[in-house]
DNA sequence: TCTGGGGTCCTAGGACCC
DNA sequence: TCTGGGGTCCTAGGACCC
């Protein structure tokens, strides 16, 4: 049995922590570069924002309806996230967090009245940080999440579901033919695994609600869909199969890219861009012990644009896996400088670090045989390798991070990409993203912190 | 004028092998 | 005109999640 407990509207809700007076107004919070809009209070939904809704189409409720817009503070988002996750452990022995607003608790062995216990952590998260949640319990993590959507609908538009249901749906307590009875008043498109082109396949078939997918045989599920679809359908019956993962796997890939403020036309930016994007990753990469067999860039013009399209990757392969930033720096940028073209007005790049591997021993890592060397020779590879030495690397990295995590990102940058190029201030500017609407970093910057007067 | 970022899994099809 | 069968591995693309 599980519960799925899953944060209101939460970037909002973080926002409203901080400033009160935006209780009960229309917020939303936008992405990287102010683009579109990620979270959304009530009353913003209820003017008919939606989900990645692009910001230049909404602005005008700003004036018309007093919506307020604000820029992503992940940094904020990120640690009021550990402090509700750890208040939302002590709902059950394991916990999953399975994204920055919500988590999955293992239920076993618990004993009570689980839907009290549920109430009371749900009140805890409310009064001692000021964050809404929800919470569903369900016999599989599929309809956990279903009791999840139920319990925020049921808050959200009285009348769609049974009012006791608000807040926290315990699916577990109900009779078979209350359970079916939910299931069939929600549509498809709502359980967990269902996006939008399977949700059009099956309403084509016929199958319109939770319990139509639940009740499908096996032979039409893998006949006209796939495994996926059938998990999904066992777990609607009852049935588990999917686990609850409370030590997650070291990621495969870590990605940083991001949409430019202005469009780029030059390399210099793109330089500085990418150097910037591979350190992020760097650091990510060494934080999970992982070191990266290969790098991925690309650059690309804007889809929404009609000027010239250019859309470009490549592939770097390092002849021994690292986690130096200056070798993936340096790899990287040989692949910008193999796919730049200019002409373009570019709009967005972005690094991969792919191929992750754990961390080798030191020993190993720093041999360097002549046959691999040879290899990598013959099969064109670039050896960054031979940037410098391996040893002395690792414990520099390890310098790097710990002064940046006390000081504050970029206190240490790599100068490789700077070196190159004299530093104008509007090279900067042109790839940085727009953030006109920071909120302060209210529980992450000393100097931001709230002040309260008596 | 202005349209996010970071992941995972599954499958089909091509390359390659015998 | 006529062109096997079976297997593995890899990758690109599609679908999903938040």
């Amino acid at each position: 049995m599980f519960a799925l407990l899953d944060g209101n509207n939460f970037y909002v809700s973080c926002e409203r922590v901080f400033r009160p007076s935006l209780q009960g107004v229309p917020v939303v919070v936008l992405s990287n570069n102010d683009g579109c809009a990620i979270a959304r209070s009530n009353e913003a939904k209820a003017l008919g924002v939606r989900m990645g809704h692009p910001w230049f189409q909404i602005r005008h409720l700003e004036a018309s309806d007093g919506l307020v817009a604000l820029s992503a503070n992940f940094a904020l988002y990120g640690d009021m996230s550990d402090r509700m996750m750890s208040l939302a452990a002590g709902l059950g022995p394991t916990q999953e967090v399975y994204s920055i607003d919500e988590c999955f608790i293992g239920l076993d062995g618990v004993r009570g009245d689980l839907t009290a216990r549920a109430h009371a952590v749900r009140s805890r998260i409310l009064n001692w940080l000021g964050l809404p949640c929800c919470i569903g319990l369900g016999a599989t993590k599929t309809l956990a999440k279903l009791a999840n959507h139920i319990a925020k609908t049921a808050e959200r538009k009285p009348g769609s579901y049974p009012a006791e249901l608000a807040q926290v749906c315990d699916l577990t307590r109900l009779s078979e033919d209350a359970h079916d009875a939910l299931l069939a008043t929600t549509d498809v498109g709502e359980v967990w695994g269902v996006g939008p082109r399977i949700g059009a396949q099956l309403r084509e078939a016929g199958v319109r609600t939770a319990l139509d997918l639940a009740r499908l045989d096996t032979a039409t599920l893998r006949g006209g869909w796939s495994v996926t679809l059938e998990r999904t359908a066992r777990e609607l019956q009852g049935l588990s199969c999917i686990d609850l993962d409370h030590a997650p796997q070291p990621r495969q890939q870590i990605a940083c890219t991001r949409s430019f403020g202005q469009p780029v036309t030059t390399l210099a930016p793109l330089i500085e861009a990418v150097s910037e994007f591979t350190s992020r990753a760097a650091v990510r990469l060494r934080a999970q012990d992982s070191a990266a067999g290969a790098v991925l860039v690309f650059v690309r013009t804007s889809p929404f644009r009609k000027s010239p399209q250019y859309s470009r990757s490549v592939v770097v392969p390092l002849a021994h896996p690292t986690q130096n930033t200056a070798r993936l720096v340096g790899a990287a940028l040989h692949g910008l400088r193999s796919i730049y073209q200019s002409g373009y007005a570019l709009a967005k790049a972005g690094v991969m670090l792919v191929q992750l591997q754990a961390c080798l021993p030191r020993d190993a890592q720093a041999g360097t045989t002549v046959g691999s060397v040879a290899t990598s020779v013959r099969q064109g590879e670039f050896d960054f390798e031979s940037l410098g030495s391996t040893r002395d690397a690792g414990h520099l990295m390890k310098a790097l991070d710990e002064v940046n995590a006390r000081w504050g990102r970029g206190t240490l940058k790599i100068a490789s990409a700077q070196a190159q190029m004299p530093r104008h201030d509007e090279v900067a500017t042109q790839w940085t993203g727009k953030q006109e609407r920071r909120t302060p970093g209210y529980t992450t910057c000393w100097s931001e912190m709230p002040v309260v007067r008596a």
